[in-house]
DNA sequence: GCCAACGTTGGC
DNA sequence: GCCAACGTTGGC
């Protein structure tokens, strides 16, 4: 089978329910409880060893903390079966699950988080679905050179010396 | 806390 | 298939 280039994501997270100092000291974790259908095929074309920008939603200030990387393609989330959890879904099947998830890894933990005014400030980020007015979608694709460029920003942040 | 921008559900 | 009602996301 063809191997295809590593692919770029960014996928939203509460801190206060997840944040990149959790998935740091977890070092690995199940990204469940995705109850979209858009961000749930956006998953299903994840491939291990993708990227993704860990974005802190609802914070003060929202923005880009880091960045994981995919470690198990997407599998049936368990969460949806179980009557406890609150992403519990009764119309979900066990022979045919309809919520996936994927198993993502710590990268990197940004010196200095870049909040979303400075992404949407970014000329060279325009574009960039994150920075667009109304986008809810928790996962998503993003360009290359996009991904890139937060990198820098993130870099660029960092005290050489 | 407000509310815009959606996505989902269900009646018809 | 339409669309109103409702629920959720998430910035501000």
């Amino acid at each position: 089978m063809a191997k295809r280039g590593v692919k770029y994501w960014l996928m939203k997270s509460e801190p206060e329910s997840y944040s990149i100092d959790d998935l740091e000291r977890d070092g690995r974790e199940p990204w469940d409880g995705i109850r979209n259908y858009q961000a749930r095929n956006f998953m299903r074309e994840m491939a291990t060893g993708d990227l993704f920008i860990f974005y802190h939603s609802s914070a003060k200030p929202p923005g880009a903390a880091g960045v994981g990387r995919i470690c198990r393609e997407a599998y049936p989330d368990p969460t949806q079966f179980d009557r406890k959890n609150k992403h519990y879904d009764p119309k979900s099947k066990q022979d045919d699950p309809r919520w996936s998830l994927v198993d993502v890894e710590f990268v990197e933990k940004f010196a200095e988080e870049i909040p979303l005014r400075a992404l949407k400030d970014d000329p060279v980020l325009e574009g960039m679905r994150v920075t667009q007015k109304g986008s809810r979608l928790s996962v998503q694709p993003v360009a290359k050179h996009h991904f890139k460029r937060v990198l820098k920003m993130a870099r660029a942040k960092t005290k050489v010396r």
